[in-house]
DNA sequence: TGTCGTACTACGACTGTCGGAGTAAATATA
DNA sequence: TATATTTACTCCGACAGTCGTAGTACGACA
């Protein structure tokens, strides 16, 4: 079966990570597992690939965190919500996607990819 | 308008690539004419990385090249020929686009991406 | 004479992803 | 009760593909 390279799915986990942040606040151990879940097992992210993506992502000012000091055995959780500038982000990287697909498709040869 | 990232194109540049040889040999400039014409100017390659991919797939048995020795000037040109290998590589490649789109439309949300 | 098009090559920088290791508490399984 | 798994991260360095910049060299056109 094929599989997702790092190369390919490069530039769209910031997508992944936004479209889950759309309507709630989240944390990285749950949108590791939604991505999975999501995508049927097809894309399984990295944790250290989603982890320094928030990071960048916070730095670019696209997410904030905010951190949950109240689970049992005094353990916290790093939050993230997306801002303004992360929607318009993600819009602008949806339309990216569309043009992308555009461009790609043409350079796909018929049905099936029949070579 | 948006425009197509570096992020976004990496790894489908060898598929671009391998298609405009599928049916004959071709060469750096040319191939670079025909991306940007095909793609109606949406995407246009740069030379150093249609270069490096060609010195890439090439050493990775995808394509072959061979020297015109004989235009105008003395001058020569390298042209590159694609292999089984690269066939079956651009065939695998077509797939993974395949299972990439699926999972990525997962996370768009919507029509025309109304966040 | 100078610019544009053709057809490359070389080099180093950048960035997102990844592999591997480590930490530590809570929960499930035997 | 002992062990394994799940949860929830953090840090570090490596890698690979793309990109910016620069340079070469010839021919055609104005």
């Amino acid at each position: 079966m094929a599989e997702i390279s790092s190369d390919v799915i490069r530039g769209y986990n910031d997508i992944i990570i936004l479209y889950l942040l759309l309507n709630d606040p989240s944390y990285g151990y749950e949108i590791s597992k939604q991505i999975r879940t999501l995508s049927e097992d097809k894309y399984i992210i990295k944790e250290t690939t989603l982890y320094s993506a928030f990071t960048r992502m916070e730095k670019n000012g696209f997410i904030e965190s905010f951190v949950d000091q109240d689970l049992a055995g005094g353990k916290k959780r790093t939050y993230y919500r997306i801002t303004p500038a992360g929607r318009e982000y993600y819009r602008a990287k949806c339309e990216e996607w569309m043009l992308t697909k555009e461009v790609i498709e043409k350079f796909i040869a018929g049905e099936g990819c029949v070579v």
